[in-house]
DNA sequence: AATGAATGAGCTTTCATTCAT
DNA sequence: TATGAATGAAAGCTCATTCAT
């Protein structure tokens, strides 16, 4: 059998009840994903707190693996879309503004699910090739290589692809880590000011 | 019972023997520890790995729990011992060069197991309040906030907390990026200079 | 409740589309048991293969035991049908051919559907006195004894009912040995001619 | 002092413990296998008719698989043992004897347990290449064709392959019809006459 | 009549832990 | 003190069957 076929979800439900038991599905797992971790999480405990059968939960999902993938990308689908939303309407701000209001945003997306999401980055196996788990951290990615490409004459690193790293891989520990003491703080403005020098302070000259 | 009972060490070896027994339980744990994760990890597993009886195992650490504890506790001194060697020399340089020794050590310390180190920060619970599985990041953010008051006049974070918390998050996770691609990196001169304009750029005027 | 009901398929069809439906699942099930055995077919797969509804299934039959009963007896009819063809043709034949023309198309009959044979003898339990999944056994065990009485004073064997068990013990036996290596064998000349052999030279004074 | 344990130590407890808990789980799962078929014998039910922990079970034999596998294998060597106990004693027999002499050891050797070789033949899957199911059959096919090609002179057939196939088949479905209904005529002379009649009847020019 | 979502007992297997020897 | 046999709760998953729609 494909490995495929593991992860992908069953079938698509067309019903109205079978939407609801998917969805009750998708709700309950995130939770007991957040509060036992992947492997101490049982599928049984999820159908439990979905007020679902075992039997229908393997009716939409093939295994623990696929219902994780579906939590997953839908995780990753959230903070896109927040990341995302009217993105093209800083393209033209001044490097100062724009880096300001792309953190904003980062902080934005990272505090949709904290909890899930340190589940999904640090202890969900990655199933073969198909992961969507770091979709939003690619995409990032990229978007930030264009834009350093872009004003590469008032930019000091010379190694774009190591300083989005160094960049990314700092950002997000900092969301991470204040998350945990103060998740309202993501969002403050103390903290996109203090990480905008951190930012600004590195790339320029 | 008292949960404390459950999380130190059942006995203290004085006896050779029981000293090799103990060392190759720590040493076949971690390793197993980092093959298969915490979750994983079968203490049946640790005890044949360490050539040792499951009873004997159960001897020395009345739990899993315990056992992992012990392991965590010596990975830890093992980076504040690579940390702190020679430490005092940097005492008196420069900023400038005062934080890339610092930059330095820390990420030689990160060096000394990351895939240990990986486990334990991901997936290791955190038993009670007895951990000691973050003793080096205590230690050094408490290191960090005393060089940050000595220096308080040349640097323009005022909330040496938050800016500790900033630095620290952002050259674990540095490190722990680099580490996953080319861990030889991790002391590379590139590494270090980038890092320490990440840094200086933050905490300079 | 009875345990007939059990057994016996729940209503007989009487419009067309219900016997397509029956239809379909008599064939369905039959593939599902050739390919997966008795105990590994599942009631779902035969349903789906059927291109029939789960309920509709259960709208003919109350149970897996009741369609396999229904396929077991539709098996036992085909292979009765090609035995009894023209089975009057070879009443007055010596005993020489006569047993050539039984063989011939005991093998015949033994061909019609080994694979699904196979499991219907090995693997499906016997449900109760209903099951006719023996029925063409009885049938030819009734006719070569019913053979035996008109010729018995040329047959050496006196107990009638122990020959037949033997001989018939023994061609099913070869009919199945021989169609798992090469199923086209089952009609050559070579084996009726073997076989015959056998029977001959056991019967015959 | 015991000066007999310098030359014969008395078994060790352990081995003592653990060789019963292999016989219980071997014995316990002959009779679920003979009771209940491959598929549907319980691993779980097998432990508890043994009176044995599941776990126990699984410290043994590493999968249903393989503890079935272990049953067949004594089973079959059970069959050899009765088979060739003195088997070199009937080599010189004349072939009117031998064949009555053979016999009877084969209805000896399929009486051994014959519910439970009806699993073992019709259900068990076999495992790999490795599988010992079939090694009686594999010994005396070779040990009758050893015969036949000896006798060759007086014997009718000229395809040995084909003509131990059929005696093989015939004998086996013999010896499981009768022992359905009765098991003691296995070993009765009148079976033992008119098989030999049989087979000689076959075998003879 | 037909559908298919829902059920849950029961399956094989793992593993932290205990305790007789 | 050291051993390892024994335990059993709990895991992921299947499938015959029911019943609301």
């Amino acid at each position: 059998m494909a490995k495929r076929s593991l992860i992908k979800p069953r079938k698509s439900p067309r019903q109205t009840r079978s939407q609801a038991t998917v969805e009750a599905l998708l709700e309950a797992g995130a939770r007991v994903l957040r509060e036992d971790g992947y492997e101490k999480a049982s599928v049984n405990r999820m159908a439990e707190v979905a007020g679902v059968s075992i039997g229908s939960l393997y009716q939409y999902f093939p295994s623990k693996e696929a219902l994780v993938a579906s939590i997953v990308k839908r995780h990753s689908e959230r903070m896109l879309e927040v990341f995302q939303r009217d993105l093209a309407t800083l393209a033209h701000l001044p490097v100062e503004e724009g880096v300001r209001a792309i953190l904003r945003r980062t902080f934005e997306a990272y505090a949709v699910d904290p909890a899930l999401r340190r589940i999904v980055v640090d202890e969900v196996p990655q199933f073969g090739l198909v992961t969507r788990t770091r979709e939003f951290d690619a995409m990032l990615a990229e978007a930030l290589k264009a834009y350093f490409q872009f004003y590469a004459d008032v930019i000091r690193p010379k190694n774009h692809e190591l300083a989005v790293k160094i960049l990314m891989a700092s950002v997000e520990a900092i969301a991470q880590a204040v998350v945990v003491d103060d998740p309202a703080m993501l969002t403050s403005n103390e903290l996109v000011e203090e990480v905008a020098h951190l930012v600004l302070g590195y790339i320029r000259t």
